[in-house]
DNA sequence: ATTTAGCACTCATTCACAGAGAGTGCTAAC
DNA sequence: GTTAGCACTCTCTGTGAATGAGTGCTAAAT
């Protein structure tokens, strides 16, 4: 068990470490006015520490840095209650007064002002497509054998796709086709259109339209693109300007990642609701194994809707980060959830 | 003017110096077998090189490298005849050969492959609008008060618009609008239907609706987003694999430009046909006064479309980049147009 | 039993300096 | 006009010494 005395350390320890990014010796911790006892004490203190797996090394007679576990031992017992200034807090306001329609552009500005604020990368899921259902299906034939057709969401949400019609397919059979789903599927989650459609609607339409068989595959193209959400980012050159980051690979390794966003959306896909803060190697992830990522959950009417992240060094000021992160959460989803009122009481 | 031998020594120098990326020096020069005078002989040549403004020292005794006159001079005179390999070229008619309807994705793929071959930045601009037609304006309403209005272009292109409406109008009202908009609007190209609904259709619309004036907003909002066109890119960080790009802050601001698209549409908006290349300061933009940028256009049916573009660094494989970029760029203005005529031919 | 002063020791960092190597410019000979 | 030769310049590398921050340990003080 850790004492008094040595709990206070860690604390300073850390502290000065994450605003210096130079390693602290038992000398300038002595120096401050709150602390009453001397070097040496100290450094019977910090070895003790070290041996406890806190703290590290950088060489033999280097002072000590934070080790992962002490940065986690920090972020669960020791940091600071946050300071976030009113200055802050109006700008993330002003945001949100704003009256912004798509969903997209208020995550994006989210994205963006988060970034700034922490000056560390902040990256969002888009919404999960939980609870974002099926408002309309629209054809619109652009050639003789092309068409787009649209899916419009209750959120606001517009995807679409174009086809192509096999040969021999006339355009008539598609739009009765369409039409025959539009009935159907309406208000159906996104998620469920799928199996809905090859489940209880195949034999609707089999009924109705002559080649099915081919209509199939159509139908495979529209609706099978899973995809993962899209990933928005803020201040994705951030890391670059952090005195740890001098070395190009890193970096290179750590911005190419940032395009793989199959990768991100497994990074930060989080069970847990609130704040998550997981530190260095503990995201299993050897590009950013020298980075941290606070992931928080957003929603709308208290359903889990998609993630917000902030990634900066593992030397990253947590109690900032957190603070920020769960302030602008809380007011994403509140933001979110009041358009989504107009949505739905309707 | 130049002397023949002149000539042959300022290629030979910056096609080393292009691919070592070190100062190329009078002995090494005179080594290569096919040069027959001696290094004093190179020597006196290179320093009227110099005086004439082709190439630098980077200290008073070091080697010369190509000032970016020199490079310029090299472009429009000297360079070898390009060589891509049969492979390299299967590779791009690979991308071709398969079936992608949506252009975004032809695009994006061609970016991705050019970026791969090159090893430097590849950047596209989205097809401008330019006779890019409205095929159909559709609106979903999804609220009490909002509803989604979306256009579908000749191309496959869709937009979309969530708007709101004012107190006091009908959904019926702004149904009214749109299908008399469809009517009127069809088959007019996108970039006149500002112009075209504010000066002919206003009347019309005046004489159908109630409160035109607070349609008046709503037509705004819906046709005023002129926006830019989307700007693609393929190996964004591999600028950060140059030697000469070892300082995290010239890369830093590199990236940062990448990220402001109207600058780099600015920067890449070519009024000539053809091959265009843009040596360092030439490109005007103090954060890529370290790169070249190499332009084509593609092209629809013979009309311009947009523009791609390799950014490297001034020593770069110019070419290379040129002839990949020729090539890919007439392959990718052939697909576009054998999909556009399907389009069109209905 | 703690705490602290003192001291030897360890590294990293900085600096000066020397030597090597690459390269130039110039001169004089070819 | 070309080239060999040479003095000179500048960078780069390595070395060794001095500096300084910091540690660990021991013994004295509290």
């Amino acid at each position: 068990m850790l004492t008094e005395r040595q709990l206070f350390i860690l604390q300073l320890l850390i502290d000065d470490y994450i605003r210096s990014a130079e390693p602290v010796g038992s000398r300038a911790l002595s120096k401050r006015e709150d602390v009453t006892f001397s070097s040496a004490t100290i450094r019977n203190e910090l070895a003790d520490l070290e041996e406890m797996g806190f703290l590290e090394k950088t060489h033999s007679s280097s002072g000590r840095i934070p080790s992962e576990k002490g940065y986690r031992f920090y972020v669960d017992h020791l940091m600071m209650p946050p300071v976030i200034s009113k200055e802050e807090i109006y700008n993330i306001k002003d945001l949100f007064a704003e009256k912004m329609y798509e969903v997209e552009r208020v995550i994006q500005q989210s994205a963006k002002i988060l970034s700034e604020l922490t000056n560390y990368t902040a990256i969002i899921l888009g919404p999960e497509i939980f609870d974002t259902r099926l408002k309309h299906l629209q054809i619109v034939p652009i050639s003789k054998d092309t068409a787009v057709v649209i899916l419009v969401a209750n959120t606001g949400h517009v995807e679409n796709r174009t086809i192509t019609l096999p040969d021999g397919m006339k355009l008539s059979d598609i739009e009765k086709m369409i039409n025959i789903l539009n009935e159907r599927l309406k208000d159906i989650p996104l998620v469920e259109l799928k199996s809905k459609i090859f489940k209880e609607i195949a034999n609707v339409l089999k009924q109705h339209i002559e080649n099915y068989h081919q209509m199939d595959q159509i139908l495979e193209s529209i609706f099978n693109t899973n995809q993962s959400e899209k990933v928005f980012y803020g201040g994705k050159t951030n890391i670059l300007t952090q005195p740890e980051f001098k070395d190009i690979n890193k970096v290179r390794s750590i911005l190419n990642t940032f395009e793989q966003e199959d990768i991100i959306y497994r990074l930060l896909r989080s069970e847990k609701d609130g704040i998550d803060v997981k530190i260095g190697q503990e995201n299993n992830l050897e590009a950013i194994k020298n980075c941290s990522v606070i992931t928080a959950s957003y929603s709308i009417g208290g359903k889990h809707m998609g993630s917000i992240a902030v990634l900066g060094p593992t030397r990253m000021q947590y109690h900032r980060a957190i603070s920020l992160l769960d302030y602008l959460s809380k007011d994403l989803s509140n933001a979110l959830t009041k358009r989504y009122q107009t949505l739905n009481d309707w």
